[in-house]
DNA sequence: GTCTATATATGGATAGAC
DNA sequence: GTCTATCCATATATAGAC
């Protein structure tokens, strides 16, 4: 027996359906992700993401507007040296995808790579990999950046898509010293 | 307008299906691959996918039978002792994956992950990872082995399924010089 | 063995009532 | 602002004609 007129807390019928998109997004990606489950997940009525958001796939965009792009975090990280970077960079890179609130848009992202290969391809070379490169001082620059994305797109994949143990449950420590020397070897090696 | 009764050449309908079912979920993966795509790419009437393998899924589990399972690759590698393993891992999978007859099920595996993630992650840890942890002599073996299959899983994903570059067209030397250092190192370093 | 026709289901999107 | 009802497109799967 549903209710009609606006939820009894205040209204906030659009902010519930982004957080319910963005945790169904994250663990089904886009394709599998229906509007109806989003809805559902919401305790909203199934026409209003399509209300509010107008199409599926502006309520992906929207799920995705970040405090901090990856881009920037990145800026941060380099702009401190490639001492010790590949360790930092792994903690760093834990961080935030550890945290919920950072790091479901970005396993939706990855999780909806088939839906969306090229928008992806092209972001990982012009955002991420492009920057590494420039840091890079060597002849093979371009492709010593590729190592460091191919190495840290196998850590998230494996840790938060597949969830593939012992990567899942791993520590931050474990994988720091594990992983770290590898990108360091990549940066600066 | 359509013929009617068997095909001219010898009415291979089921292998033309089967090999373009291959092609289609390799480079769509599993949830955008439709079975209509897959008759009208192998020349056939939609309804024969479903007549010759009953489902979709079926159909799918059919395209992945392999003359050699990653598995035994694995053994044949590993038997030839841990010396060098870090870049023989590298040749030995750039091989495979880069045979268009061998690789594409595999691609298709990877590109279908959302929708068969489960069921990977199953089969990643019994048949990739828990070989390379056995083969490692070392207190957190398994802990390698999965760092192993991080850096092996981001350098397929990242040149086969998102076409990263220079990821997607670096030589196998290129690619053995870079990584197979890494990998030596988390099998004996 | 192949094709037509269709049953069945699902999902995105919208018009209009309340 | 919310909900009902529905349109439309698409997809899997099957029954039965040829």
């Amino acid at each position: 027996m549903k209710r009609r007129g606006p939820r009894a807390n205040g209204g906030e019928a659009r902010e519930a359906i982004l957080q319910a998109a963005r945790e169904q997004f994250a663990t089904h990606g886009y394709a599998a992700t229906t509007l109806r489950a989003i809805a559902r997940a919401a305790g909203v009525d199934a026409a209003l993401p399509s209300y509010y958001f107008g199409s599926k796939n502006a309520l992906f965009v929207a799920t995705l507007q970040l405090p901090v792009t990856p881009g920037e975090i990145i800026d941060g990280l380099l702009a401190d040296g490639l001492d010790g970077a590949g360790e930092r960079l792994v903690r760093r890179l834990l961080a935030v995808w550890d945290d919920p609130e950072r790091g479901a848009p970005l396993i939706a992202v990855l999780r909806s790579a088939p839906s969306h290969g090229e928008a992806m391809r092209e972001f990982v070379e012009r955002e991420i990999l492009a920057r590494f490169a420039a840091a890079i001082d060597a002849p093979d620059a371009t492709l010593r950046a590729g190592a460091v994305v191919s190495q840290v797109l196998g850590l998230v994949t494996a840790r938060y898509v597949l969830h593939i143990e012992p990567l899942a449950s791993a520590s931050h420590d474990e994988l720091a010293a594990l992983l770290g020397p590898t990108l360091q070897r990549y940066l600066t090696g």
